[in-house]
DNA sequence: AAATTCTTGCAAGTAATTTGCAAGAGCAAG
DNA sequence: CTTGCTCTTGCAAATTACTTGCAAGAATTT
């Protein structure tokens, strides 16, 4: 029951759940009904979810009881080490999570009246000065993080 | 005693101490030893400084004990609605702050490893697009967060 | 110098994680 | 299918990083 490009049509967002679990179970890490859940809410989610937004949209999509908000975070924190999703930071008190895109990422732009999030599908104009960060200065491993603020046309 | 921009080499970053007490002063607000003690050591640092840094910075520049946390935190909280400095997060628990180059904004380089943070001195180059979230998406007063995640040479 | 108003230190309060630990749940064996 | 080994989870307590209330103190004005 392992497909991992069987499905219809629709973009496909290049991380299928199966192969999320397959590389848990890969590190000898177990599956249980709460990554299930999180993972699920992950996919599904249209936006960065902050760790209280990913308890609750985990516990309707599994339609359980929802996970403590302890297991929640060490969930993510799992799942942040391994690469699968990310932090991000939207000048909030609460920190959001996302999943990785591995072959593109994108930036983000967030409404500073309603907090409206949107994931920016242009491509990221920092590139060249990341390279230039490799050559000239010397880092290694470099990458970096890029959000835009401003009024979304709904609030003005 | 206010000298705008008497001084001798070196390159001027564009505030200067008194320009922003007299900021202060027309503000109605009071010059005292810690706000003059916390400038002086914004105006030296060589890269933003988390709040028990100033803190601490402040003390030693000002030759007096050190502020009370509660005080940096509430003249950083004045400085940052003057639009003298900005708050900015390099992915750490604390936030950091710096003070803003009316003239040209630069971004950050930051080891993953030693913590060493570079200003970069580099044209930004994210302003295309930013007109673009103007222009396209209707957002109003965009700006932007960049900063960039890498090992220095002296970590690798 | 006195009055006025803004600031500060100190202590208490919050919000968002982060951690310790014993009970519970996967999963490989048998 | 039951057992045993480990990994996970829930719950409560601990931390970290702010954030705020308030009375004493300091900067300006009069
Ligand atoms: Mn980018
Ligand atoms: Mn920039
Ligand atoms: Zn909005
Ligand atoms: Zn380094």
């Amino acid at each position: 029951m392992s497909r991992t490009h069987a499905h219809g049509a629709s973009t496909l967002p290049t991380l299928s759940a199966d192969t999320i679990l397959d590389l848990l179970r890969g590190q000898g890490m177990r599956i249980t009904r709460g990554r299930v859940a999180i993972i699920s809410a992950l996919l599904a989610a249209k936006a960065p979810l902050s760790l209280e937004e990913i308890r609750v949209a985990a516990g309707k999509r599994a339609r359980q009881e929802p996970l403590d908000f302890a297991t929640v975070y060490r969930v993510m924190e799992t799942l942040e080490e391994l690469k699968i999703v990310q932090k991000i930071h939207l000048g909030r008190a609460r920190s959001h999570y996302e999943l990785v895109d591995p072959h593109a990422h994108h930036d983000h732009l967030v409404c500073t009246d309603c907090g409206k999030v949107e994931m920016l599908d242009e491509p990221c104009p920092v590139e060249p000065l990341e390279r230039k960060l490799r050559r000239h200065y010397g880092y290694a491993e470099v990458k970096h993080s890029l959000e835009f603020f401003g009024r979304c046309p709904d609030c003005q």
